[in-house]
DNA sequence: TATCTACTTTATAAGTATTCTAAAGTAGTA
DNA sequence: TACTACTTTAGAATACTTATAAAGTAGATA
């Protein structure tokens, strides 16, 4: 939970010029203790209700881009025709509800440590993501 | 591994007529002892290979999805922008490797069990998939 | 075998998410 | 204030997938 003087801040550090878009998209994302999930759309829905600002969706996906890119975001793989972005960057799994298409953290104390005893010859883990499915009991 | 008289009364007995279309996809689809992982645009290409007949992109799309259905196949949430199947329909995870876009199975017995101690009120779990993601050495 | 009907295939249009383009605008600097 | 590199933007382009509706076919029936 960070001022706008602060995202200015973090913004210069890393290199991001803090226009007034990116500030507005930091005060969208970061602007509450709670971490969460969104698609693009989503986000350019929140935009547009937060008001005031007009941000092109070719700002928007750039943004969030860089964000991802510089760690503030991670992207997640659920299979969709949309991309789901997570504001909550530390390593943890997912709960989806494909029905409402809605995702919930599982964190990485909620889950066994995952083992593989596998490996492919010249290649190392990146990383490893648990995708649960579930639907209405 | 199948012969075509198989596949025929396969689609029969699941309520799909047997069309040329639907057995020759079978064939390319099953005519082996491996399973394997492939987008619609691969098998689009396997299937021109394979030659003699041609198949439209719609009945291609039309016949994976009621194969899908029908347990034939299984669909891969590897976060992309293509959709991933398997003709591997047995419970496993996948290594992806994000470079040259490629799945490698890793069987249930590869894996230790997932014991996740999270439940989310009203929902039950209908499927657990480990993503491991690869990059070269 | 000829006929009928529901199912299937097909070309092509439509839909949708995402990226590209290049022109106009802006932040930081001198 | 002037300059330059970075950024934003509208709109075009791209790519995957689904919808449409007309033509074709499988299986059943007479
Ligand atoms: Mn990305
Ligand atoms: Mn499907
Ligand atoms: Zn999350
Ligand atoms: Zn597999």
């Amino acid at each position: 939970m960070l001022s706008s003087p602060e995202y200015i801040e973090k913004l210069r550090k890393s290199g991001l010029r803090p226009t007034r878009q990116r500030i507005k998209i930091c005060e969208v994302l970061f602007d509450t203790d709670k971490t969460f999930h969104f698609t693009i759309s989503d986000l350019a829905q929140m935009i547009e209700n937060k008001a005031n600002v007009k941000i092109s969706l070719a700002t928007i996906y750039n943004t969030i881009h860089s964000f991802e890119k510089k760690g503030y975001l991670k992207e997640i793989a659920v299979n969709s025709s949309q991309t789901y972005f997570d504001t909550n960057t530390t390593h943890h799994h997912h709960f989806y509800d494909e029905g409402n298409k809605e995702l919930f953290d599982i964190n990485n104390s909620e889950i066994d440590r995952i083992k593989i005893n596998k490996d492919i010859p010249g290649k190392k883990i990146k990383s490893v993501e648990v995708l649960v499915k579930v639907e209405n009991k």
